[in-house]
DNA sequence: ACCTGAACACCGTTCAAGT
DNA sequence: ACCTGAACACCGTTCAAGT
């Protein structure tokens, strides 16, 4: 559902409702649980699409033949900026949980593998002699970390006295981090 | 409000409402919104205590006379196990965004700068070159990394093929990070 | 001053009934 | 097969009325 979407790029998730999307698409309230199962699983539909969004923009950022190194800032950097541009659609990205018994669908979990294969080829550049189940992890380190940072800056919860630009704690993080991790 | 954290230690926040809580209370829920304002404003009592809790059990890993690189640790450890044994309750903290006009009560920003200012005097030992505001900027981006791990790991949201366990994530964070930035 | 209870304008979901 | 619309069991909030 891209009304979704498009409704959050002027409105926070909270003011969503199954009931006004019905509306704006011109169906009943039910019609919409009857072709999406529920308003839970049309929230899902509509994160998936944000998912492709980001996994696009990651995915140009990684073309260029630069290092190892700077691609994972590039990368980062895309990461957050998709982040301050829709903040109601990444937001709703993560706030969203499935209910109890649900599962990930199969075909979202290839499409967040292939971006973490991104990360797991960088970091093979930067260090060949780490281990596979190392790269694995850390890139969940390194992916989980910057997506700490954009979260606490968009919802603006770093409790910082002066304004501190999440650009320059992400690029730092990286930094400190990789230089000691590519040497084993 | 203690009740909604009581509440919270079994169901999660999406299942809590101003009307249960009046129920449990015994109370009319016009009568609650008297009291606190509004249910965004009773969560946030809520959440003032969550912090105190947290604060509590931070404070408690840092008398021992440790190293300061080994206090992080044990800073990080305490708020993922926070974050674990009370996960319902430590996403209300982080998902509730207050509404447009409000401010964050000063008393509550007073309380997360003591915590901060531990983190910094813990920098300061490690690094006594370092200046004030790399250690302000670096606590924060420390914490906020610290933070994205336990959030997607109790959200099983780290995609990983084998299960990750968040310690080491989180230990291989500080440690290389720490490890860098410590020298410069 | 403190609290209630009915009313209001919303929710997601179900389901008999229409085409 | 596809969709509606009323009904159901909920929401947070307001406010006249009671003590």
């Amino acid at each position: 559902m891209s009304q979704v979407n498009r409704f959050l790029q002027s409105e926070p998730a909270h003011q969503l409702s199954l009931r006004k999307l019905a509306k704006m698409v011109g169906y009943s309230p039910g019609t919409l649980i009857n072709l999406f199962g529920s308003y839970s699983r049309l929230i899902l539909a509509a994160n998936a699409q944000t998912l492709d969004q980001i996994a696009q923009r990651l995915g140009d950022r990684m073309e260029q033949d630069e290092s190892a190194e700077t691609r994972l800032h590039r990368f980062a950097e895309a990461y957050l900026a998709f982040a301050q541009e829709h903040p109601h659609q990444w937001r709703l990205l993560f706030e969203h949980h499935l209910d109890e018994g649900e599962e990930l669908p199969q075909w979202q979990w290839s499409r967040i593998d292939r971006l973490f294969d991104m990360i797991e080829q960088c970091l093979y550049e930067l260090n060949k002699n780490s281990r596979a189940e190392d790269r694995h992890e850390v890139s969940r380190t390194i992916w989980a970390s910057v997506h700490g940072i954009c979260a606490l800056s968009i919802d603006d919860k770093l409790f910082a006295r002066t304004t501190v630009s999440a650009e320059s704690m992400i690029s730092a993080l990286l930094t400190h981090f990789l230089s000691s991790w590519k040497q084993y």
